[in-house]
DNA sequence: CGGTGCAGTTGAACACGTTCAACTGAGAGG
DNA sequence: CCTCTCAGTTGAACGTGTTCAACTGCACCG
């Protein structure tokens, strides 16, 4: 044999998404990726630190598909929250095949030390990716953005969509219904909130939101560390 | 030998929590669960279905103190964002020791199939008693609340102390400050909102919101079975 | 006394994720 | 032709969560 190290790399990659497809993430075993991909056990883990790194593949995989799936699906001078609504279901699209393995994929990004977090550095390219898909739906769309907010409403929107996985991973009904429910809910809701921010009175409100939302995400602030 | 059924399961989880405390849930092996009880490794399975199980009782130990601890230091008369932030300081005091363990918490309770899921019929119990609990916080404070948001307004801040709770765990900050910060942001963010929800022009995204909220837990809509 | 049921308990066994020291074989240098 | 190197590969081994058929010993019944 004696293949090149990025063929037996993608091999693993492939087979091992095939199979989270099949039969979900606990029951994907090493064994089966490495036997199904024809390479011995010990291989597999040559290319791939442990099964969580292999999440990592999807993650990437799957930001990219929702970005190329949603652009050409934005219609441009319709409400916001029309396109919104049209981006998180094309998401939820993107990710329905892999349902069964959702609940695994939270629980290796959820730990903001793991790199697999959506927070963490080595996470940047798809983040960006997708707060960069949040503002294409933004600057697309008819609905007019307060100042205070156009810069930091598509990530905002990111971060919403990000509840929106975290609803549909813990989502058991069936075909995940209740997410696209909660989508169709939400897409309106941003809208109005939207209206409202531009009333006067909501000013302190939306100020302490950004401020809010600022800290949610992120390592801790830097704190003039002394050495 | 030949303790009661009872006594063998309280031990073990008074062992299985003080290991969690100490080693965090990975470094904490059903093994050693069981020799620090004096047990064998079978029979601690004959009193929990698995690791997971362990994860129930943690949730209701912390629910309960959660409540000891917030109810006397609760300040009647009060603003409720004032409140609010006393409890949700509250629970973090509560729920710090078990930090470590916090990831594995998360992991367990997010599929919602999963009975330690916290909208889980078998969590009804610590579940009312969390929700209740905002319900006094709302009540024993001065802040007035619009008649349509009375009733669901415990329920939503009982959502908001689970987001809360996603973030502590999702925090590597030291002594998870962060989250202590975003409390800190998060009460009075509440306190403005619900000042702007008794303005009329808030009407239709009060209503908006509170349909959404009550898709989100729950399990689907009984629809119509036949059978 | 002998048996019978049954709550409580046991340890071996299985499949899994992960680690690691050792092997393979094709090319480079002499 | 021999040897060295090293990327690519291997399979045994460890500790884990979990399962299960069998054991123990006490209370009760005849």
């Amino acid at each position: 044999m004696a293949r090149t190290g990025a063929e037996t790399r993608e091999l693993l990659v492939d087979t091992a998404l095939r199979l989270f497809r099949e039969q979900g993430f606990d029951g994907t075993t090493m064994r089966g990726i490495a036997t199904e991909a024809g390479v011995s056990l010990g291989n597999a883990y040559h290319y791939f630190a442990g099964k969580d790194e292999l999440v990592q593949e999807l993650y990437r995989v799957v930001q990219v598909e929702h970005r190329d799936r949603t652009l050409p699906r934005l219609d441009p001078g319709a409400p916001l929250a029309e396109n919104l609504r049209t981006t998180l279901h094309t998401g939820l699209d993107v990710m329905a095949p892999y349902h069964a393995f959702g609940q695994a994929f939270v629980r290796v990004a959820l730990p903001s030390s793991s790199p697999a977090s959506p927070f963490s550095p080595e996470s940047a390219g798809p983040r960006d990716l997708a707060v960069d898909l949040m503002r294409t739906v933004v600057e697309s769309s008819s609905t007019r953005v307060p100042a205070r907010l156009r810069e930091r409403l598509p990530h905002l929107l990111w971060l919403a969509y990000l509840g929106v996985t975290l609803h549909w991973v813990t989502d058991g009904s069936p075909d995940q219904r209740r997410t696209r429910r909660l989508v169709d809910g939400l897409a309106p809701v941003v809208g109005r909130a939207l209206s409202l921010s531009r009333l006067p009175v909501a000013r302190g409100l939306v100020d302490d939101v950004l401020t809010l939302a600022t800290g949610l995400d992120g390592a801790d602030r830097p704190t003039k560390e002394h050495a």
